[in-house]
DNA sequence: TGATAATATGTAGCAAGCTACATTTATTGA
DNA sequence: TCAATAAATGTAGCTTGCTACATATTATCA
């Protein structure tokens, strides 16, 4: 029975959510919250390749209800489109020329939330602790933590 | 601008609601979810010390009105009761018998996510990983991320 | 003492997670 | 070919975060 000081599931949530906290405030004057900043950084950075909702939700482990939300709130801002695809099934994301336009905010912005986060560590803490979030993630992976919702039921 | 493969800040993010995902799947016997059972935990392990809502904001870094939430849900649970104090302005927090009876399964339920989270590490890289951890955390607090409407404004 | 400030909590309303269910389109196999 | 399955997304309703505002009580100090 682990005393909360040395467990590290409680330390990763409230980094998470500090993290958010401060993000959303910085991307405030962009109209953006922390989340929406991520996902839209991420489209940029896409540029002209194709994305996908389904994309998304592979990319943030997140599930497509999730997903679809921020898309909405993103489209309802103005940031991006949501068209048909030939496979009708999908939606093809096109960001637009107001997202293009504070692209390089928004990159910046992001990088420069990573920057603090990892202020005062050595290259070699950082690469460090890098691997050991990598070694968490594929336990908690392993464990069959997918979005329960999006998990194939194979028929008998 | 850092690849987000190697960003510190996304994967944190990740494991953050992964891990909450699955606690709060492996809480759904208890009728508890992954942040009622870590605070109703915390209650448990606090055993007859008094604890007020206001240490549960300090203690998982959560602003008052998430904290009221929570507790609140709990109370309607039947797992804790909410009582007045001395001081009128704070709220005494009484743990029930309800809360007492599955106090052992909360327990261990919070101790196997931790453990399964750190599986395969050994010890010296858990303790790294823990240290490493805790330099962000406090990178992120250093920045001033307490809640925002927590702070105080001095007058002049 | 009594006004002002600080402390502790509550409520409203929003974003972002989730599950469960529904819908539409593609794919597959007898 | 066409029925059944899979895939991709949407909606409803919940919890958990947040900010902003409101309220009640205690503490402070001129």
């Amino acid at each position: 029975m682990l005393p909360p000081e040395g467990a590290i599931g409680p330390r990763i949530k409230r980094i998470s959510v500090c993290l958010d906290r401060m993000r959303t405030r910085d991307f405030e004057e962009l109209e953006l919250t922390s989340t929406q900043g991520s996902v839209l950084g991420y489209l940029v950075r896409m540029g002209d390749r194709c994305v996908y909702p389904g994309d998304l939700c592979k990319r943030f482990s997140l599930t497509h209800p999730t997903v679809s939300g921020v898309l909405q709130r993103l489209e309802a801002k103005g940031f991006l489109t949501y068209g048909q695809d030939d496979d009708r099934r999908k939606k093809r994301i096109l960001i637009t020329d107001k997202a293009l336009e504070c692209h390089q905010e928004i990159l910046s912005r992001i990088a420069r939330s990573e920057a603090l986060l990892t202020q005062g560590l050595t290259p070699a803490q950082r690469q460090q602790l890098l691997e050991l979030l990598e070694l968490v993630q594929q336990n908690i992976q392993a464990a069959g933590q997918l979005p329960c919702c999006e998990k194939e039921e194979p028929h008998v």
